[in-house]
DNA sequence: TGGGGTTAT
DNA sequence: ATAACCC
C-alpha cells in the first residue's frame, strides 16, 4: 500500500499514442524494473483527451447549436460532429455528402478558421497548468499532465492522519495488481511481468493475441525509458494553409500565398515573438496519399527586424522570397496542378533587445525547466500509468 | 479527407 | 533543410 498510483482506466491506444509519437510510455507494472530509490516508485500521468472540440467551441459560441445535430465542416469534410449528430450516425472525418444523407437535419459550421479553436485549446493548456507546469499538449485538444508531485505531496499530507479513510479512485496498480485488461490476457500465457513479456516468444505473443497487438504491447514492454511529459510552452511554428480543388498558375499561387501570409503575419504580430525562417509547402496533385513538398530558407534580418511594425514592404519582401521557394519546387514553365499551399514561419525567437544591460539576464529566455524536477529529480523507472 | 502541429533524418 | 508522422 506503500506507493499507490491512481489513474482512471487506461486505454491503450493512449499509451500507444505516445510510443508512436516517440514519449516512451509504459502502462504496466514493472516489478523487475522497479528502482528503489527515493519514496515514491511511480508515476501519475493523466491523458486530458477532448472529445470533439471544434462541435464544443462551436456550441459554446451559439448555445443554440447545442440540441441540434451538428457537424464542423472544412471543404467537403465534416470533420468532427457533436454527440447529437453522432447518435444519428455522423462519423469524424465523413463526406459532406454522406453525413447529409445519414443525417439530413445535420447543422454545419464552417471550422476552416481555426483561430477560436486555437485560441481555447490554449485556454484549456493554461488550465491545466494552474496544477503543475508539466503540460504537454498534443495537437489541438489533447493534454498530458503529470501529476506525480502532486499526488506524492497530498500522499504524505494524508500519510500523519490514515491512509486508509483514503478513497481510491479509478485502478490501482502495485507490484501486486496488474488490473489491466491486456495484462488479464497475458497472465493467462503465464506471463507476469514487463520481463516476462520482454523474453516471451513473439510468434505464439501474435497467434494469442493478433499481429497488432502483439506487437504492441511487445514494444511497451521494453518501455524505451521513462522520458517525462514534456512541457510545450509556447507553440514553435505557426502556419496557415488551404487546400483546393485545383492551382495551376502562378499568379494564382501568388494571390493564394498573399492571403496565408497575410494571415500569419496578423498572427505572429500578437504572439511577440520573431520567426528567423519561412516555409512554403505543397501538394500535388498527383500525389496518391499524403504526400507533400516543402522548401525553407532564412528570414533576412532586415525582414525580421522589420516584423512587427505594419511596414508593408515586410509583405512584398516576403511574398518575393516565398515566391522564389514556389519557384523552386513547381517547374512554372511546365503545367502543375496543385491541391494545397501552406506557409509556415518557424524558428522563433524572443525579440533581441537594443542593448545588453545587466537586466538581460531576467530578459534573456532561459531554460529553467529542468527546476521543476527538484529533489524528485531520481529516476522513476518503475511504473507509468494513463489515460 | 481538413488545417493544423512536432520530431526525425 | 526536408520528410515523416501526430491530432
Amino acid at each position: 500500500m506503500r506507493n499507490p498510483l491512481w489513474s482512471r482506466p487506461t486505454r491503450g491506444r493512449l499509451a500507444a499514442r505516445r510510443v508512436r509519437q516517440g514519449l516512451r510510455a509504459f502502462s504496466l507494472a514493472v516489478p523487475d524494473q522497479a528502482v528503489p530509490t527515493g519514496n515514491i516508485s511511480s508515476r501519475v500521468i493523466v491523458h486530458v483527451d477532448l472529445d470533439c472540440f471544434y462541435a464544443q467551441v462551436e456550441m459554446i459560441s451559439n448555445p443554440e447549436l447545442k440540441n441540434k445535430p451538428l457537424g464542423v465542416q472544412q471543404k467537403s469534410l465534416v470533420i468532427t460532429c457533436n454527440y447529437e449528430a453522432r447518435k444519428l450516425g455522423v462519423k469524424k472525418c465523413m463526406k459532406v455528402r454522406d453525413a447529409k444523407e445519414k443525417c439530413p437535419k445535420l447543422v454545419l459550421v464552417n471550422g476552416e478558421d481555426l483561430t477560436r479553436y486555437r485560441e481555447m485549446s490554449y485556454k484549456v493548456t493554461e488550465l491545466l497548468g494552474e496544477f503543475t507546469p508539466l503540460v504537454e499538449r498534443l495537437g489541438f485538444d489533447e493534454n498530458f499532465v503529470d501529476l506525480t508531485q502532486i499526488v506524492e505531496k497530498r500522499l504524505q499530507q494524508l500519510q500523519s492522519d490514515d491512509l486508509s479513510a483514503v478513497t481510491m479512485s479509478g485502478h490501482v496498480y502495485n507490484n501486486q495488481c496488474i488490473g489491466y485488461k491486456t495484462a488479464k490476457c497475458l497472465e493467462a500465457l503465464g506471463i507476469h511481468t514487463v520481463h516476462e513479456l520482454q523474453t516471451f516468444s513473439s510468434k505464439i505473443l501474435e497467434e494469442e493475441l493478433g499481429i497488432s497487438l502483439a506487437q504492441h504491447i511487445k514494444k511497451l514492454s521494453f518501455g524505451e525509458d521513462n522520458s517525462s511529459v514534456i512541457p510545450s510552452g509556447q507553440p514553435q511554428s505557426f502556419s496557415e494553409e488551404e487546400s483546393f480543388k485545383k492551382c495551376s498558375s502562378e499568379v494564382e499561387a501568388k494571390k493564394k500565398i498573399e492571403e496565408l501570409l497575410a494571415l500569419l503575419l496578423h498572427r505572429v504580430c500578437q504572439d511577440g515573438r520573431k520567426p528567423h525562417t519561412v516555409r512554403l509547402s505543397i501538394r500535388r496533385s498527383s500525389s496518391k496519399y499524403y504526400n507533400r513538398e516543402s522548401r525553407q530558407c532564412p528570414i533576412p534580418s532586415h525582414v525580421i527586424q522589420k516584423l512587427g511594425t505594419g511596414n508593408c514592404d515586410v509583405m512584398t519582401s516576403l511574398v518575393n522570397i516565398l515566391m522564389k521557394l514556389f519557384r523552386n519546387m513547381v517547374n512554372v514553365k511546365m503545367p502543375f496542378h496543385l491541391t494545397l499551399l501552406s506557409v509556415c514561419f518557424c524558428n522563433l525567437k524572443a525579440l533581441n533587445r537594443a542593448k545588453k544591460g545587466p537586466m538581460d539576464y531576467y530578459l534573456t529566455p532561459s531554460s529553467s525547466t529542468t527546476s521543476h524536477s527538484g529533489k524528485h529529480s531520481f529516476k522513476m523507472k518503475d511504473t507509468y500509468v494513463e489515460d
